[in-house]
DNA sequence: TCGAATTTGTTCGTATGTATT
DNA sequence: TAATACATACGAACAAATTCG
Protein backbone atom coordinates (compact mmCIF):
# COMPACT_ATOMS: atom_id res chain seq x y z
CA UNK A 1 0.00 0.00 0.00
CA UNK A 2 2.11 2.45 -1.18
CA UNK A 3 1.56 6.08 -0.34
CA UNK A 4 3.00 7.70 -3.40
CA UNK A 5 -0.25 8.17 -5.26
CA UNK A 6 -3.03 10.00 -3.01
CA UNK A 7 -6.45 10.59 -3.66
CA UNK A 8 -7.59 11.98 -6.64
CA UNK A 9 -10.36 14.77 -5.97
CA UNK A 10 -11.71 14.77 -9.27
CA UNK A 11 -12.09 11.68 -10.13
CA UNK A 12 -15.98 11.29 -9.18
CA UNK A 13 -14.95 9.08 -6.30
CA UNK A 14 -15.47 9.70 -2.83
CA UNK A 15 -12.03 9.72 -0.94
CA UNK A 16 -13.72 7.61 1.80
CA UNK A 17 -14.57 5.35 -1.29
CA UNK A 18 -10.97 5.54 -2.75
CA UNK A 19 -9.39 4.55 0.74
CA UNK A 20 -11.95 2.08 1.40
CA UNK A 21 -10.88 0.69 -2.22
CA UNK A 22 -7.61 0.52 -1.31
CA UNK A 23 -7.54 -0.83 1.75
CA UNK A 24 -9.86 -3.57 0.62
CA UNK A 25 -7.07 -4.39 -1.79
CA UNK A 26 -3.79 -4.42 0.52
CA UNK A 27 -6.15 -7.03 2.37
CA UNK A 28 -6.89 -8.91 -0.88
CA UNK A 29 -2.79 -9.20 -1.51
CA UNK A 30 -2.21 -9.97 2.36
CA UNK A 31 -0.87 -6.84 3.05
CA UNK A 32 -1.34 -7.29 6.59
CA UNK A 33 -1.56 -11.23 7.52
CA UNK A 34 1.06 -11.16 9.88
CA UNK A 35 -1.43 -8.80 11.95
CA UNK A 36 -4.43 -9.90 10.75
CA UNK A 37 -5.81 -6.04 11.23
CA UNK A 38 -5.46 -2.81 9.69
CA UNK A 39 -3.32 -0.44 10.70
CA UNK A 40 -4.99 2.41 13.23
CA UNK A 41 -6.91 4.90 11.65
CA UNK A 42 -4.26 7.96 12.77
CA UNK A 43 -1.80 5.92 10.87
CA UNK A 44 -4.04 5.39 8.21
CA UNK A 45 -5.27 9.16 7.66
CA UNK A 46 -1.54 9.87 7.57
CA UNK A 47 -0.48 7.53 5.03
CA UNK A 48 -3.35 8.52 2.83
CA UNK A 49 -2.85 12.62 3.66
CA UNK A 50 -6.53 12.51 4.74
CA UNK A 51 -8.61 13.50 7.93
CA UNK A 52 -9.19 10.61 10.35
CA UNK A 53 -12.84 11.24 9.63
CA UNK A 54 -12.18 10.38 6.16
CA UNK A 55 -10.63 7.42 7.44
CA UNK A 56 -13.34 6.49 9.45
CA UNK A 57 -16.19 6.60 6.46
CA UNK A 58 -13.99 3.88 4.48
CA UNK A 59 -13.62 1.48 7.25
CA UNK A 60 -17.04 1.69 8.26
CA UNK A 61 -17.86 0.66 4.55
CA UNK A 62 -15.93 -1.78 4.94
CA UNK A 63 -17.25 -3.07 8.00
CA UNK A 64 -20.78 -2.52 6.44
CA UNK A 65 -20.01 -5.03 4.08
CA UNK A 66 -18.35 -7.97 6.29
CA UNK A 67 -14.66 -6.95 5.01
CA UNK A 68 -13.52 -5.65 8.66
CA UNK A 69 -14.66 -5.39 12.19
CA UNK A 70 -13.81 -3.20 14.39
CA UNK A 71 -13.24 -3.52 18.15
CA UNK A 72 -13.08 -0.45 20.88
CA UNK A 73 -9.43 -0.84 22.21
CA UNK A 74 -8.01 -3.03 20.41
CA UNK A 75 -8.43 -1.70 16.71
CA UNK A 76 -9.52 -3.24 13.30
CA UNK A 77 -10.12 -6.74 12.69
CA UNK A 78 -9.59 -8.67 9.20
CA UNK A 79 -12.29 -10.71 8.38
CA UNK A 80 -10.84 -13.57 6.47
CA UNK A 81 -12.46 -14.78 3.31
CA UNK A 82 -10.60 -17.38 1.07
CA UNK A 83 -10.70 -16.80 -2.59
CA UNK A 84 -11.99 -19.90 -4.22
CA UNK A 85 -10.35 -21.05 -7.39
CA UNK A 86 -12.27 -22.10 -10.72
CA UNK A 87 -11.19 -23.93 -13.36
CA UNK A 88 -11.81 -23.65 -16.58
CA UNK A 89 -10.77 -25.96 -19.53
CA UNK A 90 -12.07 -28.45 -21.71
CA UNK A 91 -14.61 -30.17 -19.39
CA UNK A 92 -15.63 -27.19 -17.35
CA UNK A 93 -18.58 -27.75 -15.56
CA UNK A 94 -19.83 -25.71 -12.58
CA UNK A 95 -21.16 -28.77 -10.71
CA UNK A 96 -17.60 -30.56 -10.58
CA UNK A 97 -15.65 -26.94 -10.49
CA UNK A 98 -15.07 -25.92 -7.07
CA UNK A 99 -14.86 -29.44 -6.01
CA UNK A 100 -13.38 -29.82 -2.45
CA UNK A 101 -13.64 -25.93 -2.02
CA UNK A 102 -17.28 -26.15 -1.28
CA UNK A 103 -19.70 -28.68 -0.01
CA UNK A 104 -22.50 -28.02 -1.95
CA UNK A 105 -23.26 -26.51 -5.36
CA UNK A 106 -26.57 -25.46 -6.60
CA UNK A 107 -28.24 -24.22 -9.93
CA UNK A 108 -31.34 -22.02 -9.91
CA UNK A 109 -33.35 -20.84 -12.70
CA UNK A 110 -33.78 -17.24 -12.52
CA UNK A 111 -35.74 -16.81 -15.52
CA UNK A 112 -36.49 -18.76 -19.28
CA UNK A 113 -37.82 -17.06 -22.64
CA UNK A 114 -37.77 -17.78 -25.88
CA UNK A 115 -36.19 -15.51 -28.21
CA UNK A 116 -34.71 -15.12 -31.91
CA UNK A 117 -30.89 -15.59 -31.99
CA UNK A 118 -28.98 -12.23 -32.40
CA UNK A 119 -26.10 -13.13 -35.21
CA UNK A 120 -23.55 -13.37 -32.27
CA UNK A 121 -25.39 -16.30 -30.89
CA UNK A 122 -26.54 -17.98 -34.32
CA UNK A 123 -22.83 -17.81 -35.75
CA UNK A 124 -21.78 -19.32 -32.13
CA UNK A 125 -24.06 -21.97 -31.90
CA UNK A 126 -24.03 -23.22 -35.99
CA UNK A 127 -27.65 -21.59 -36.14
CA UNK A 128 -29.19 -19.88 -39.01
CA UNK A 129 -29.59 -16.33 -38.53
CA UNK A 130 -32.86 -15.29 -36.51
CA UNK A 131 -33.52 -18.79 -35.67
CA UNK A 132 -35.44 -19.29 -32.17
CA UNK A 133 -33.14 -20.04 -29.44
CA UNK A 134 -34.03 -20.78 -25.80
CA UNK A 135 -32.59 -17.86 -23.38
CA UNK A 136 -31.85 -18.72 -19.35
CA UNK A 137 -31.10 -17.15 -16.76
CA UNK A 138 -28.96 -18.81 -13.89
CA UNK A 139 -27.85 -18.10 -10.16
CA UNK A 140 -24.87 -20.59 -9.31
CA UNK A 141 -23.84 -20.81 -5.81
CA UNK A 142 -21.62 -22.32 -3.65
CA UNK A 143 -22.48 -23.71 -0.25
CA UNK A 144 -24.98 -20.69 -0.45
CA UNK A 145 -23.15 -18.06 -1.56
CA UNK A 146 -23.13 -16.63 -5.08
CA UNK A 147 -20.62 -17.38 -7.51
CA UNK A 148 -22.21 -16.77 -10.86
CA UNK A 149 -24.49 -15.72 -12.73
CA UNK A 150 -25.15 -17.31 -15.92
CA UNK A 151 -27.21 -16.83 -19.42
CA UNK A 152 -27.37 -20.15 -21.43
CA UNK A 153 -28.10 -19.99 -25.01
CA UNK A 154 -29.68 -23.16 -26.73
CA UNK A 155 -31.06 -23.93 -29.50
CA UNK A 156 -35.29 -24.16 -29.30
CA UNK A 157 -35.62 -27.05 -32.09
CA UNK A 158 -33.28 -29.47 -30.36
CA UNK A 159 -33.71 -28.19 -26.86
CA UNK A 160 -37.32 -27.37 -26.52
CA UNK A 161 -38.29 -27.83 -22.58
CA UNK A 162 -34.41 -27.85 -21.39
CA UNK A 163 -35.84 -24.86 -18.47
CA UNK A 164 -37.75 -27.62 -17.07
CA UNK A 165 -35.03 -30.33 -16.84
CA UNK A 166 -33.17 -27.61 -15.00
CA UNK A 167 -35.08 -26.40 -12.71
CA UNK A 168 -35.55 -30.00 -11.84
CA UNK A 169 -32.01 -31.15 -12.07
CA UNK A 170 -30.87 -28.32 -10.88
CA UNK A 171 -27.68 -29.18 -13.06
CA UNK A 172 -26.66 -28.61 -17.14
CA UNK A 173 -25.24 -31.31 -17.15
CA UNK A 174 -28.40 -33.74 -16.25
CA UNK A 175 -30.78 -31.34 -18.76
CA UNK A 176 -28.39 -32.00 -21.06
CA UNK A 177 -28.85 -35.66 -20.82
CA UNK A 178 -32.59 -35.54 -21.28
CA UNK A 179 -31.51 -34.78 -24.33
CA UNK A 180 -29.19 -37.78 -25.32
CA UNK A 181 -26.27 -35.55 -24.57
CA UNK A 182 -24.10 -37.69 -22.88
CA UNK A 183 -20.73 -35.59 -23.27
CA UNK A 184 -19.82 -32.60 -23.76
CA UNK A 185 -16.82 -30.08 -24.66
CA UNK A 186 -15.97 -26.55 -23.94
CA UNK A 187 -15.13 -25.01 -27.63
CA UNK A 188 -13.54 -21.74 -26.22
CA UNK A 189 -13.67 -19.44 -23.06
CA UNK A 190 -13.17 -15.63 -23.73
CA UNK A 191 -12.93 -13.29 -20.33
CA UNK A 192 -13.02 -9.80 -19.74
CA UNK A 193 -13.80 -7.85 -16.58
CA UNK A 194 -16.09 -4.79 -15.76
CA UNK A 195 -18.03 -2.68 -13.60
CA UNK A 196 -21.26 -4.69 -12.48
CA UNK A 197 -24.94 -3.05 -13.03
CA UNK A 198 -27.04 -2.65 -10.37
CA UNK A 199 -29.12 -5.67 -11.25
CA UNK A 200 -25.46 -7.78 -10.94
CA UNK A 201 -24.12 -6.59 -7.32
CA UNK A 202 -27.40 -7.31 -6.15
CA UNK A 203 -27.89 -11.00 -7.72
CA UNK A 204 -24.12 -11.57 -6.57
CA UNK A 205 -24.16 -10.23 -3.32
CA UNK A 206 -21.25 -8.18 -4.58
CA UNK A 207 -19.40 -5.97 -1.99
CA UNK A 208 -17.96 -2.92 -2.12
CA UNK A 209 -15.67 -3.40 -5.81
CA UNK A 210 -18.45 -4.80 -7.97
CA UNK A 211 -16.06 -5.60 -10.50
CA UNK A 212 -17.35 -9.03 -12.60
CA UNK A 213 -14.90 -11.41 -14.51
CA UNK A 214 -17.28 -12.38 -17.69
CA UNK A 215 -16.44 -15.39 -19.73
CA UNK A 216 -18.23 -16.12 -22.70
CA UNK A 217 -18.03 -19.73 -23.75
CA UNK A 218 -19.30 -22.25 -26.42
CA UNK A 219 -20.29 -25.87 -25.34
CA UNK A 220 -20.22 -28.63 -28.25
CA UNK A 221 -21.71 -32.20 -28.21
CA UNK A 222 -19.14 -34.88 -28.75
CA UNK A 223 -19.68 -34.23 -32.63
CA UNK A 224 -18.18 -31.42 -31.90
CA UNK A 225 -21.81 -29.50 -32.76
CA UNK A 226 -22.45 -26.18 -30.99
CA UNK A 227 -25.39 -26.69 -28.24
CA UNK A 228 -24.59 -24.09 -25.46
CA UNK A 229 -23.49 -20.76 -25.66
CA UNK A 230 -23.53 -18.96 -21.78
CA UNK A 231 -22.29 -15.55 -20.43
CA UNK A 232 -21.03 -15.89 -17.70
CA UNK A 233 -20.29 -13.31 -14.53
CA UNK A 234 -18.28 -14.21 -11.44
CA UNK A 235 -17.61 -12.05 -8.46
CA UNK A 236 -13.91 -10.86 -9.42
CA UNK A 237 -13.02 -10.44 -5.69
CA UNK A 238 -14.57 -13.79 -4.31
CA UNK A 239 -13.17 -16.08 -7.61
CA UNK A 240 -10.15 -16.64 -9.82
CA UNK A 241 -10.53 -18.55 -12.82
CA UNK A 242 -7.77 -21.34 -13.56
CA UNK A 243 -6.38 -21.84 -16.92
CA UNK A 244 -4.61 -25.51 -16.45
CA UNK A 245 -2.55 -26.69 -20.08
CA UNK A 246 -1.23 -29.59 -19.14
CA UNK A 247 -0.13 -32.34 -21.27
CA UNK A 248 2.67 -31.95 -24.66
CA UNK B 1 -29.42 0.31 -21.01
CA UNK B 2 -32.63 -0.19 -19.45
CA UNK B 3 -33.68 2.43 -16.57
CA UNK B 4 -34.89 0.31 -14.10
CA UNK B 5 -31.88 1.30 -12.25
CA UNK B 6 -31.08 4.26 -11.99
CA UNK B 7 -28.24 6.37 -10.05
CA UNK B 8 -27.19 5.27 -6.95
CA UNK B 9 -26.80 8.74 -4.60
CA UNK B 10 -25.02 6.36 -1.46
CA UNK B 11 -22.40 4.70 -3.29
CA UNK B 12 -19.79 7.29 -3.21
CA UNK B 13 -19.73 7.41 -6.90
CA UNK B 14 -20.43 10.84 -8.33
CA UNK B 15 -24.11 10.42 -10.63
CA UNK B 16 -21.74 11.57 -13.94
CA UNK B 17 -19.17 8.96 -13.24
CA UNK B 18 -21.70 6.59 -12.56
CA UNK B 19 -23.33 7.79 -15.63
CA UNK B 20 -20.17 7.56 -17.38
CA UNK B 21 -19.80 4.16 -16.45
CA UNK B 22 -22.95 2.98 -17.74
CA UNK B 23 -22.49 4.81 -20.90
CA UNK B 24 -19.70 3.30 -21.67
CA UNK B 25 -20.89 -0.60 -21.04
CA UNK B 26 -23.66 0.39 -23.82
CA UNK B 27 -21.29 1.15 -25.91
CA UNK B 28 -19.39 -1.82 -25.42
CA UNK B 29 -22.06 -3.94 -25.72
CA UNK B 30 -22.70 -2.43 -29.41
CA UNK B 31 -25.67 -0.81 -28.12
CA UNK B 32 -25.53 2.36 -30.49
CA UNK B 33 -24.09 0.50 -33.56
CA UNK B 34 -26.67 1.16 -35.73
CA UNK B 35 -25.90 4.88 -35.18
CA UNK B 36 -22.57 5.00 -34.05
CA UNK B 37 -23.52 7.70 -31.90
CA UNK B 38 -25.15 8.33 -28.39
CA UNK B 39 -28.49 9.82 -28.13
CA UNK B 40 -28.78 13.79 -27.25
CA UNK B 41 -28.29 14.76 -23.72
CA UNK B 42 -31.51 15.47 -23.23
CA UNK B 43 -32.50 11.95 -24.19
CA UNK B 44 -29.91 10.85 -21.73
CA UNK B 45 -30.93 13.16 -18.63
CA UNK B 46 -34.02 11.81 -18.98
CA UNK B 47 -33.48 8.35 -19.24
CA UNK B 48 -31.19 8.86 -16.08
CA UNK B 49 -33.28 10.90 -13.93
CA UNK B 50 -30.52 13.69 -13.96
CA UNK B 51 -29.92 16.93 -15.26
CA UNK B 52 -28.56 17.60 -18.46
CA UNK B 53 -25.46 19.19 -16.66
CA UNK B 54 -24.90 15.55 -14.88
CA UNK B 55 -24.82 13.96 -18.32
CA UNK B 56 -22.69 16.23 -19.88
CA UNK B 57 -19.67 15.59 -17.08
CA UNK B 58 -20.37 12.00 -18.04
CA UNK B 59 -19.80 12.75 -21.49
CA UNK B 60 -16.91 15.17 -20.94
CA UNK B 61 -15.27 12.51 -18.68
CA UNK B 62 -15.81 10.04 -21.84
CA UNK B 63 -14.74 12.32 -24.52
CA UNK B 64 -11.32 12.66 -22.53
CA UNK B 65 -10.70 8.98 -22.75
CA UNK B 66 -11.06 9.23 -26.51
CA UNK B 67 -13.89 7.14 -25.93
CA UNK B 68 -16.46 9.52 -27.56
CA UNK B 69 -16.23 13.27 -30.16
CA UNK B 70 -19.05 15.88 -29.58
CA UNK B 71 -19.71 18.17 -32.87
CA UNK B 72 -21.95 20.53 -32.05
CA UNK B 73 -24.79 21.07 -33.63
CA UNK B 74 -24.72 16.96 -35.11
CA UNK B 75 -24.56 14.82 -31.35
CA UNK B 76 -22.06 12.64 -29.77
CA UNK B 77 -20.02 10.67 -31.51
CA UNK B 78 -18.54 7.19 -30.87
CA UNK B 79 -14.77 6.39 -31.35
CA UNK B 80 -14.45 3.05 -32.25
CA UNK B 81 -12.12 0.98 -30.57
CA UNK B 82 -12.07 -2.76 -31.17
CA UNK B 83 -11.04 -4.86 -27.92
CA UNK B 84 -7.98 -6.95 -29.16
CA UNK B 85 -8.14 -10.63 -28.31
CA UNK B 86 -5.07 -12.17 -26.55
CA UNK B 87 -5.19 -15.74 -26.68
CA UNK B 88 -3.76 -17.76 -23.07
CA UNK B 89 -3.03 -21.00 -23.54
CA UNK B 90 -0.07 -24.12 -23.98
CA UNK B 91 2.54 -21.29 -25.26
CA UNK B 92 1.36 -18.35 -24.62
CA UNK B 93 4.19 -15.70 -25.82
CA UNK B 94 3.00 -11.92 -25.92
CA UNK B 95 5.41 -11.26 -29.18
CA UNK B 96 3.20 -13.67 -30.95
CA UNK B 97 -0.21 -13.63 -29.33
CA UNK B 98 -2.12 -11.04 -31.12
CA UNK B 99 -0.70 -12.36 -34.21
CA UNK B 100 -2.64 -9.76 -37.01
CA UNK B 101 -4.20 -7.92 -34.59
CA UNK B 102 -1.03 -5.67 -34.19
CA UNK B 103 1.45 -4.73 -36.64
CA UNK B 104 4.10 -4.38 -34.11
CA UNK B 105 4.58 -5.18 -30.78
CA UNK B 106 7.36 -4.38 -27.86
CA UNK B 107 8.30 -5.20 -24.35
CA UNK B 108 10.01 -2.53 -22.43
CA UNK B 109 11.97 -2.99 -19.61
CA UNK B 110 10.87 -0.67 -16.74
CA UNK B 111 12.93 -2.40 -13.78
CA UNK B 112 14.93 -5.19 -12.71
CA UNK B 113 16.02 -6.41 -8.84
CA UNK B 114 17.33 -8.81 -7.12
CA UNK B 115 15.19 -10.15 -3.97
CA UNK B 116 14.52 -12.60 -2.13
CA UNK B 117 11.68 -15.37 -2.86
CA UNK B 118 7.96 -14.75 -0.95
CA UNK B 119 6.61 -17.99 -0.21
CA UNK B 120 4.30 -17.86 -3.02
CA UNK B 121 6.94 -17.27 -5.89
CA UNK B 122 9.67 -19.95 -4.20
CA UNK B 123 6.48 -22.40 -4.27
CA UNK B 124 6.19 -21.32 -7.93
CA UNK B 125 9.53 -21.75 -9.09
CA UNK B 126 10.29 -24.70 -7.20
CA UNK B 127 12.89 -22.90 -5.08
CA UNK B 128 14.15 -23.03 -1.64
CA UNK B 129 12.14 -20.40 0.71
CA UNK B 130 14.03 -17.47 0.37
CA UNK B 131 16.64 -18.31 -2.31
CA UNK B 132 17.64 -14.74 -4.57
CA UNK B 133 15.35 -14.31 -7.56
CA UNK B 134 15.31 -11.56 -9.58
CA UNK B 135 12.46 -9.52 -10.39
CA UNK B 136 11.90 -7.91 -13.61
CA UNK B 137 8.92 -5.13 -14.85
CA UNK B 138 8.00 -5.00 -18.31
CA UNK B 139 5.55 -2.79 -20.29
CA UNK B 140 4.37 -4.78 -23.05
CA UNK B 141 2.75 -2.70 -25.89
CA UNK B 142 1.30 -2.84 -29.47
CA UNK B 143 1.22 -0.58 -32.30
CA UNK B 144 2.55 1.69 -28.99
CA UNK B 145 -1.04 1.03 -27.43
CA UNK B 146 -0.16 -0.01 -23.75
CA UNK B 147 -1.40 -3.55 -23.49
CA UNK B 148 0.06 -5.18 -20.21
CA UNK B 149 2.03 -4.29 -17.22
CA UNK B 150 3.87 -7.25 -16.01
CA UNK B 151 5.86 -8.46 -13.13
CA UNK B 152 8.09 -11.72 -13.96
CA UNK B 153 10.47 -13.54 -11.38
CA UNK B 154 13.55 -15.63 -12.42
CA UNK B 155 15.56 -17.92 -10.40
CA UNK B 156 18.79 -15.63 -9.95
CA UNK B 157 21.18 -18.69 -9.58
CA UNK B 158 20.42 -19.65 -13.14
CA UNK B 159 19.20 -16.27 -14.72
CA UNK B 160 21.57 -13.65 -13.53
CA UNK B 161 21.71 -11.10 -15.84
CA UNK B 162 18.56 -11.58 -17.71
CA UNK B 163 17.54 -8.40 -17.41
CA UNK B 164 19.94 -6.65 -19.84
CA UNK B 165 19.25 -9.62 -22.12
CA UNK B 166 15.56 -8.35 -22.21
CA UNK B 167 16.68 -5.15 -22.72
CA UNK B 168 18.71 -5.80 -25.85
CA UNK B 169 16.60 -7.95 -27.13
CA UNK B 170 12.79 -6.83 -26.71
CA UNK B 171 11.50 -10.46 -25.96
CA UNK B 172 11.10 -12.82 -22.67
CA UNK B 173 11.69 -15.62 -25.14
CA UNK B 174 14.93 -14.33 -26.78
CA UNK B 175 16.47 -13.42 -23.56
CA UNK B 176 15.17 -16.99 -22.18
CA UNK B 177 17.19 -18.52 -25.40
CA UNK B 178 20.28 -16.38 -24.04
CA UNK B 179 20.11 -19.30 -21.19
CA UNK B 180 20.02 -22.08 -23.35
CA UNK B 181 15.49 -22.22 -22.96
CA UNK B 182 15.03 -23.28 -26.92
CA UNK B 183 11.49 -23.45 -25.47
CA UNK B 184 8.92 -23.22 -22.73
CA UNK B 185 5.42 -23.64 -22.08
CA UNK B 186 2.93 -22.62 -19.77
CA UNK B 187 2.00 -24.70 -16.59
CA UNK B 188 -1.24 -22.59 -15.52
CA UNK B 189 -2.79 -19.41 -15.34
CA UNK B 190 -5.15 -17.80 -12.92
CA UNK B 191 -6.91 -15.14 -13.70
CA UNK B 192 -8.72 -12.38 -11.55
CA UNK B 193 -9.69 -8.78 -11.65
CA UNK B 194 -9.81 -6.02 -9.47
CA UNK B 195 -9.45 -2.14 -9.77
CA UNK B 196 -6.08 -0.49 -11.10
CA UNK B 197 -3.59 1.39 -8.74
CA UNK B 198 -3.09 5.33 -9.87
CA UNK B 199 0.44 4.05 -10.62
CA UNK B 200 -1.24 1.17 -13.07
CA UNK B 201 -3.93 3.34 -14.83
CA UNK B 202 -0.68 5.65 -15.60
CA UNK B 203 1.24 2.69 -17.43
CA UNK B 204 -1.45 1.66 -19.00
CA UNK B 205 -3.07 4.17 -19.54
CA UNK B 206 -6.70 3.59 -18.88
CA UNK B 207 -9.61 5.36 -19.20
CA UNK B 208 -12.91 5.67 -17.15
CA UNK B 209 -12.83 2.26 -15.88
CA UNK B 210 -9.74 1.24 -14.35
CA UNK B 211 -10.43 -2.16 -14.62
CA UNK B 212 -7.49 -4.77 -15.14
CA UNK B 213 -7.49 -8.53 -15.77
CA UNK B 214 -4.22 -9.68 -13.73
CA UNK B 215 -3.30 -13.02 -14.37
CA UNK B 216 -0.99 -15.08 -12.67
CA UNK B 217 1.25 -17.85 -14.72
CA UNK B 218 3.83 -20.06 -14.18
CA UNK B 219 6.17 -20.87 -17.35
CA UNK B 220 8.50 -24.19 -17.32
CA UNK B 221 11.04 -25.26 -19.67
CA UNK B 222 10.92 -28.53 -21.60
CA UNK B 223 11.84 -30.77 -18.41
CA UNK B 224 9.26 -29.09 -16.99
CA UNK B 225 10.96 -27.56 -14.82
CA UNK B 226 9.35 -23.60 -13.60
CA UNK B 227 11.61 -21.34 -14.88
CA UNK B 228 9.23 -18.07 -14.79
CA UNK B 229 6.96 -16.89 -12.70
CA UNK B 230 4.62 -14.11 -14.18
CA UNK B 231 2.09 -11.74 -12.68
CA UNK B 232 0.41 -9.40 -15.81
CA UNK B 233 -2.39 -6.73 -16.05
CA UNK B 234 -3.71 -6.18 -18.52
CA UNK B 235 -6.40 -3.18 -19.19
CA UNK B 236 -9.82 -4.80 -19.22
CA UNK B 237 -11.64 -2.53 -21.41
CA UNK B 238 -8.84 -2.93 -24.21
CA UNK B 239 -8.61 -6.63 -23.93
CA UNK B 240 -10.05 -9.94 -23.74
CA UNK B 241 -8.69 -13.41 -22.90
CA UNK B 242 -9.26 -16.14 -25.02
CA UNK B 243 -8.64 -19.27 -22.96
CA UNK B 244 -7.17 -21.96 -25.13
CA UNK B 245 -8.19 -25.51 -23.94
CA UNK B 246 -6.94 -27.41 -26.46
CA UNK B 247 -6.54 -31.90 -27.18
CA UNK B 248 -9.94 -33.68 -26.91
C1' DT C 1 -30.64 30.19 -49.98
C1' DC C 2 -33.78 30.31 -46.16
C1' DG C 3 -35.46 29.03 -41.92
C1' DA C 4 -37.09 25.79 -38.49
C1' DA C 5 -35.76 22.00 -35.69
C1' DT C 6 -32.24 19.65 -33.37
C1' DT C 7 -28.19 19.28 -30.72
C1' DT C 8 -24.12 20.74 -28.33
C1' DG C 9 -21.80 24.83 -25.84
C1' DT C 10 -21.90 28.47 -22.27
C1' DT C 11 -23.22 31.19 -18.39
C1' DC C 12 -25.81 32.64 -14.86
C1' DG C 13 -27.63 31.26 -9.98
C1' DT C 14 -28.79 28.08 -6.13
C1' DA C 15 -28.66 24.05 -3.23
C1' DT C 16 -26.51 20.02 -1.33
C1' DG C 17 -22.73 16.86 -0.23
C1' DT C 18 -17.95 16.04 1.11
C1' DA C 19 -13.75 16.89 3.62
C1' DT C 20 -10.92 19.65 6.50
C1' DT C 21 -9.83 22.28 10.56
C1' DT D 1 -20.18 20.75 16.99
C1' DA D 2 -19.30 24.63 13.97
C1' DA D 3 -17.05 27.20 10.27
C1' DT D 4 -14.97 26.91 5.84
C1' DA D 5 -13.68 25.40 1.10
C1' DC D 6 -14.61 22.82 -2.73
C1' DA D 7 -16.95 19.39 -5.63
C1' DT D 8 -21.29 17.94 -7.16
C1' DA D 9 -25.96 18.52 -8.96
C1' DC D 10 -29.96 21.07 -10.52
C1' DG D 11 -32.62 24.69 -13.18
C1' DA D 12 -33.26 28.13 -16.66
C1' DA D 13 -31.92 30.69 -20.44
C1' DC D 14 -29.42 31.67 -24.49
C1' DA D 15 -25.62 31.03 -28.12
C1' DA D 16 -23.58 28.42 -31.90
C1' DA D 17 -23.27 24.69 -35.17
C1' DT D 18 -25.50 21.22 -38.00
C1' DT D 19 -29.23 19.00 -40.48
C1' DC D 20 -32.95 18.90 -43.48
C1' DG D 21 -36.99 20.14 -46.04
Amino acid sequence: MNGEFLIDRKSGIAAWKQIADRIARAIDAGEFDATGMVPPETELAEHFGVNRHTVRSAIAALAEGGVLRRVQGRGTLIEKRARLVYPVGRRTRFSEGLGRQAAETDIKLLAEAEETASPLISAALALEAGAPVIRIETLNTADGVPISLATHYFSHARFAGIGGHLAAWHSITRALAEFGIDDYVRLSTEVTARMASASEVAHLALGTTPIVLETLAVNADSAARPIQYSRTLFAADRIALRLDTPGG
